[in-house]
Parts: C-alpha cells; sequence; structure tokens
DNA sequence: AACTTGCGAAACCGAAAAGTTGCATATATA
DNA sequence: TATATATGCAACTTTTCGGTTTCGCAAGTT
C-alpha cells in the first residue's frame, strides 16, 4: 500500500479532516461530529493520512487525539516550488512587457 | 465526474506529465515515450488533467500539442497558504525562544 | 463485576479509476 | 487514390477506493 500526501489529499473529506485539526488536536469521535459520515469512515482516513505521515496521534486515556503533522505539508509546498518559479518568471516578463509599453507611451 | 485538481495530481503518472510539459508543449505520442504505459493510458490522463483545466491543447496539422496551465497549479498553492501561514508561525515562535535563549546566555 | 464508551481492524459491497484492446477519424505522404 | 501516422473515443477488465457493518479490545464508570 504506497501512501504518498498526494493521494492522501486528493479526498475531499481528507481535506477536511487536514483543516479540523490543523489548529487543535481532536479525537475520532469529535472529528466524526463534523461530517455526515460514520466515526469508522473517519477513523479509516485518519488511518490513511496518519499512514503516509500528514497526522501524528497521541493517546490520552482511551481517547487518541490526532493532530496535523505540519511538516509534511512542505512536501507539498517542495514539491509545488518547481512550478511557483515558472508562474513568478512568466510574471515578472509580463511585468517587463508592460512597463515597456507604459515606456512608449511616454 | 467531479474532477478537482487534487485528483489530477494523485496520479505520479500525471506529475510526470506535468512535470515533462510544464516548459515545453508537447504531443501524446511524445508524452507515451517517457513512459512505460501505451499512449492511449497517456491519452486518458491528458484527458483527465484537460478536464480540470490543468493542461490545454493546441492543434497542429494532425498533431495536437499538450501544454500546462500554470495559472491553474495556483489553486493548490493557494489551498496550501493557510498551512503555510502555520509553519511560518510556528518558525518565528521557534526563533523567538532561540534568540531569547541566547539573550539569557549572554 | 457488569456496563458503557472510544477506538481500531476485518469483511464486505458498490462505485470509480486505471489500463488494455479495438475502432473511427483526420491529416499527411507515396 | 492507397497507405501511413496521429489522435480520440468507446468497450471491457482489473484494481483501488470510500463507506457500512460487525466484531473485539481496552479504559473508564456504576
Amino acid at each position: 500500500m504506497r501512501r504518498d500526501v498526494f493521494q492522501a489529499i486528493a479526498d475531499p473529506t481528507r481535506r477536511a479532516i487536514i483543516a479540523l485539526i490543523a489548529l487543535q488536536a481532536m479525537t475520532p469521535n469529535a472529528i466524526a461530529e463534523n461530517f455526515n459520515t460514520t466515526r469508522q469512515a473517519v477513523s479509516k482516513h485518519l488511518r490513511i493520512l496518519t499512514e503516509c505521515e500528514l497526522v501524528k496521534q497521541e493517546q490520552q486515556g482511551r481517547e487518541i487525539y490526532y493532530s496535523l503533522e505540519i511538516e509534511k505539508m512542505k512536501e507539498i509546498d517542495n514539491w509545488l516550488s518547481q512550478y511557483r518559479k515558472i508562474w513568478e518568471t512568466r510574471f515578472k516578463q509580463l511585468d517587463n512587457v508592460l512597463s515597456t509599453i507604459k515606456k512608449q507611451k511616454k
């Protein structure tokens, strides 16, 4: 079962879970209350998120708190950065064109 | 068929295609030569990428050139920015802690 | 000790996805 | 005009995915 971050964030429910636990750790039951699915379905999503290390768990008595492993999100940012370079370059080029036009008008 | 950008980039082959055509437009055949799959499989991926507007096509005679719609990548960047805020805040907090320790040592 | 609660895991199911094969179409070329 | 090439599309198969149901276990509660 080769899980990677990109596959993990492909599912909208999982992205919603990520958003939920980004700021505070939550138990599976608490998370499930925010959705129309069962606790077990959420539990499955949490397993996938844990497997690809996007989420970490912390046991407290019989409750398990899940929270976001924010460092792992940087992996996506890292992948995206190569494309960010492209669109920033294009923006600069466009900017140059625009200022050239401006100069010619003067 | 609910296609979104996140589902599109979930597949490793599609990410590879994106990387290939990011800098120069390519035909399906040329793209397929870089992979171990058939042309049809690549064609299917291209259709998915086109459907979610990550890729645009340009017909030239009997060839169709595919290229990356870089603007659409910003959608991912946009989603990621909420989490970037979090890790930047944490970094600043860590930075503050470190400089406090530094001051105490002096 | 009996009951309740919070949870994960396995089994199962239907839907969607990914890949292959085959065919149709349009554009070149001989 | 006949043939080769570039491509999309539809049908079919296998695999994966998301969800539900059921079960078992551990930790609190009464």
